[in-house]
DNA sequence: CTGAAAGCGCTAACAG
DNA sequence: CTGTTAGCGCTTTCAG
C-alpha cells in the first residue's frame, strides 16, 4: 500500500503532528527529530497526499485553464506558457478546450469546481458574463487572459488590442497602403471590437475615408479566412492590402489570393496578429503583431497566484504592449 | 460555504449514507426518497467533492499526461485529441510539457501521483524506462501513445512507424527519385529507428543501394530541420528528395531549400510526417505521413480507462496504418 | 429500504 | 517541543 503519514510516524517513534509539521515546516521541531522524520521519509519515500490535505482546506495546487481550442497554435503557445509558470510555483494546471461552446464551459467549470481547483483562468469568448459573475460570487478566483470583459471584476491580463491594431495599420499606411481592409473573428469579441478600433483611428490619422466594405466579419480558422478574403478579393479589385486579426485569418487571405493568381505581397499586402509559430511558416512570413505571450502566461498565473494566497487584492488590470513584427507579407502597393 | 452532503441529507430528512447511495446509484433506495433527495440537491446546487470522495479510495477522475512540448503543434493536436475523449468519460488531462527533460518528468510525475490521478499517459520520450517500470511496479496505470517502448509491459497506441517510413520512401520511388535523403530527430527514439527502416526497406525493394550519408540526425525543430538539410544540400548536390521523419524538419528542409534556391518540388522533393496543421500551410502544401491523431488519442483513453476501471487487463498494444497524404511537395526530379 | 459509525490521510487547535 | 483529538466530505459495511 501506499505510505501514509502513519507510517513515517510509528517508524520515526513520533506522532503524526510532528510529522505533519515538518512536512509542512510549521511548528517548532528540534532539529534532531525534524532530521530524523525527514530521513525516514526519504527512506521510504513517503509522498503527502494532496487530496487528504485538500480536504482539510488546504490547496490543491491545481489550475483549470478554458480557452476554445488547444490544438490552436496560438492558445497551445498560451497553454504553454501558463503551464510553465504554474509549474514553476508548484501547481498544475488541466486544460478544457470549450470549443466556445457555451454548454462545455459550463460542464468543464462545473468538474472543476467539484475538484476544487484553486483557480480557474480564462482564455474562452464566454460569451454571457453569468457564468463568470457567479465564479466571482462564489470566491472563486479567476482570471482573464487575452480575453476582456469589461463589466466584471477579474484579473485580467492582455495585450493593448487598440494599439495592435493601429500598429498594423500604420505600418500598412506607411507603405503606402489606402485600401486596407480587415478581416476579424467576430464583432461581439473584445478583442475584435478593438483591433478594429485601432484600425479605424490608423485610418483618420492619415485621413482615409473609413469604408465599411472593407471589413468582413469570419470565424477563427484558416479557412474562414480564406473563405471571408475570397469574397472580399472578389468584391474588391481596388483593395491592396488586408490586416487580419489573426494569423490564421493571414493565413487564410494568403492562400485565397494565391488561388486567385494574386502575388504577396506585390499584389496584395497582408498583416496578421498574435505572431504564432504559422506565422515563420507560410510562404512569405507573414508581418504580424506580436503578442508577448510568454510574459502574458506567466503574467496570469502571477495574478492568480496572489489572489489564491492573499486573499482578496484588488483586482488588476494589466495590459501590454503588442509589437509589430515584419517579415516579407506587406510591399508597396503596386502602381 | 460550500454545500456538503450533510446539507443535504438534513434538509432533505434522510442520513447522509443514503443520500450517498442516491448519488452513487448504488444501494436499494425508494423512489420516494431517491427523488426527494434529488430535488433537493438541485435546489441546493449541490455538487459532491470529489476530492472527499477520492480520499475514500474512490476516484479523482484526472489523468496526467506527459508531453514534450504543448507549443509542439503534434503534441497540442494529441492532447487535444486526449482531452476531447477524457472529457466524453468525464476526466480531466493536466497537461505537463516536459521539454524531454528527465528531470522535469520525475517532477511532474511525482507531483501527479501526489495528486492520486487516476493514471498517467506518456507521450514523452521517457529515456529510461526506470521511471516508466517504477510506474508499472507501483500499479499506477499507464499507456504510451506514439512512443514506443518495447521493454515494458504497459498499454501502447502507436501508429505504424515502419510502414510510414516505407509509404514516404516509396512514393519518392514511384516519383522517380533515387538519391532520397532521411532527416531524422533522433535516431535513439524506436518511432525514428522504424520509419528509418521502412525507408530502407523500400529502398532495398526497389534495388536502390543505401547511402548512409543521405541520413541526417537532429533534434526536433524547424531550426535544426533547416540546418540538418543546409548542410545535407551542401554536400550533395546529387539528392532529389527528402523524407523528414515529422513536418516541423520537413519544413526547416524547405526553408533551407528556399535559401539556397531550389525551388520545391522541382529541385527538391520533400514529404513529411505527421499531418500537422502545419503541413496545410507551408507553401507548397506538404506532402506527408498522416498519423490518426484523433484515433490514437480516443483509443489511448479508452486503454488507460479500461485499465483503471477493469483491473489488469492484458496490455494491450494497438499499432495503427498511417496514410499518404498527398499534396505538391513531391514532383519527378529534374532530367 | 435506511441509518449509525468507522474510516480515508492529513491539518490544526489545544494540552501537556 | 510533542502528542491528542476533532474534524474535512464522502463511502461503505453492518445493523436495524
Amino acid at each position: 500500500m501506499k505510505v501514509t503519514i502513519y507510517d513515517i510516524a510509528k517508524e520515526a517513534g513520533v506522532s503524526i503532528a510532528t510529522v505533519s509539521k515538518v512536512i509542512n515546516r510549521g511548528g517548532r521541531i528540534s532539529e534532531k527529530t525534524r532530521n530524523k522524520v525527514i530521513k525516514i521519509m526519504d527512506e521510504l519515500n513517503y509522498q503527502p497526499s494532496v487530496v487528504a490535505s485538500a480536504l482539510t482546506g488546504k490547496q490543491t495546487y491545481t489550475l483549470g485553464l478554458l480557452l476554445p481550442d488547444l490544438a490552436n497554435p496560438f492558445f497551445a503557445e498560451i497553454a504553454r506558457s501558463i503551464e510553465d509558470r504554474a509549474q514553476e510555483m508548484g501547481f498544475n494546471v488541466v486544460i478544457c478546450s470549450t470549443d466556445n461552446s457555451l454548454d462545455k464551459e459550463e460542464r468543464y467549470i462545473s468538474l472543476l469546481k467539484q475538484k476544487s481547483v484553486d483557480g480557474i483562468i480564462i482564455a474562452t469568448g464566454v460569451r454571457n458574463d453569468a457564468l463568470l459573475k457567479e465564479l466571482v460570487r462564489q470566491k472563486l478566483p479567476v482570471a482573464l487572459i487575452a480575453r476582456d470583459m469589461p463589466a466584471v471584476a477579474v484579473d485580467i491580463v492582455l495585450v493593448d488590442d487598440f494599439q495592435g491594431g493601429y500598429l498594423a495599420t500604420s505600418y500598412l499606411i506607411q507603405n503606402g497602403h489606402k485600401q486596407i481592409a480587415v478581416i476579424a473573428e467576430d464583432t461581439e469579441v473584445m478583442s475584435s471590437k478593438e483591433r478594429i478600433r485601432g484600425y479605424r483611428h490608423a485610418l483618420e490619422e492619415a485621413g482615409i475615408p473609413f469604408n465599411p466594405e472593407l471589413v468582413r466579419i469570419s470565424d477563427f480558422s484558416v479557412k474562414s479566412g480564406k473563405i471571408a478574403a475570397g469574397e472580399l478579393l472578389q468584391g474588391l479589385k481596388a483593395c491592396t492590402a488586408v490586416f487580419a486579426c489573426n494569423d490564421l485569418l493571414a493565413i487564410g487571405t494568403i492562400q485565397a489570393a494565391r488561388e486567385m493568381k494574386l502575388s504577396i505581397p506585390d499584389d496584395l499586402s497582408v498583416v496578421g496578429f498574435d505572431n504564432t509559430i504559422l506565422a515563420t511558416i507560410v510562404d512569405p512570413p507573414l508581418t504580424t503583431i506580436a503578442q508577448p505571450i510568454q510574459d502574458m502566461g506567466a503574467q496570469v498565473v502571477n495574478m492568480i497566484l496572489r489572489h489564491i494566497n492573499g486573499g482578496h487584492t484588488m483586482n488588476q488590470r494589466m495590459v501590454l504592449p503588442p509589437e509589430l513584427v515584419i517579415r516579407s507579407s506587406v510591399s508597396r502597393p503596386r502602381k
